[in-house]
DNA sequence: TGATATGGGACTGGGGCGGTACTATATTCG
DNA sequence: CGAATATAGTACCGCCCCAGTCCCATATCA
């Protein structure tokens, strides 16, 4: 309908997860198994945000991630190609016709307006009803 | 990364075709080579829209459809929803943690809050550089 | 009555993405 | 040292979803 890939949404609670635990170092399994997070494939998406600076990284016995700068500075957007491999800079102008062309252009700037610190620091927590659809989906992912 | 569906994308199209032709009908052929939509998929397309009460139509030879109601009552969302198939009604309370939930929220208000016509009705054109992302994709669609 | 349209299904093929695996390298500790 | 535990990098796979097709019934027009 109009959802996050799970990876951007695995991404998004491990970073909850670090920044909860304010500069310890968390190792990927820690991570995984607290958050429920299959371990082979969020070794990869944290691999991933390590690559973009988002975590630094010690690697080693005892080593982990920890978070590597302000989470205020990066938007959804970023965050979203970082996890899915995805040129980072290479946005390009396209020829679309009407009604596409104004939806592409709102939702672009909503997903560059959310920064990740928006969705992932405590603040006032936020719960309503959700749109949720279909009956027999397996886990919870971010999903309109 | 974060798309709309092309049916979706086909459907906006379709009632921005509909709208500027202002009442009279078309057939699905017709929009579809205007347009330049795989024709069977699109009639697919106008039968959803046309069960929702999105258009009128009008069967048999010199038939087809013309748009049924003010699009400024329908958003997104529910548009979204119909041309997947899915149950309009059934949003449900969902145990989403932190993140998750937070971006869940405001993804699902934007989807709520845009109206179709918003889109689709004549405004004044955006024109804005566009968030593009791989190097083959064959066709268009609202992606982010 | 034949051509053209919608109505309402079922069906399929391919690509993307969720998930795995393997190898190399770095660090700790006994 | 060398075993254990981590990350780094990268290739790989299988399944599900969805774009797209097809078919048959029904309605309308000429």
């Amino acid at each position: 309908m109009l959802r996050l890939s799970r990876k951007a949404d695995y991404a998004l609670i491990s970073l909850g997860y670090l920044a909860e635990r304010e500069g310890r170092v968390s190792s990927a399994r820690e991570i995984a198994s607290a958050c429920q997070i299959p371990a082979a494939l969020l070794m990869n998406i944290l691999k991933s945000l390590h690559q973009h600076g988002v975590l630094s990284s010690i690697r080693g016995a005892s080593g982990g991630y920890r978070i590597g700068i302000d989470l205020h500075t990066i938007s959804l957007l970023e965050l979203c190609k970082m996890v899915e491999q995805v040129d980072l800079g290479a946005s390009e102008r396209l020829a679309l016709h009407g009604p596409a062309q104004a939806l592409q252009y709102r939702l672009s700037r909503f997903m560059r307006e959310v920064s990740v610190a928006d969705l992932v620091l405590p603040g006032r927590r936020i719960d309503v009803p959700l749109e949720r659809v279909g009956v027999g989906q397996k886990k919870q992912a971010v999903q309109v």
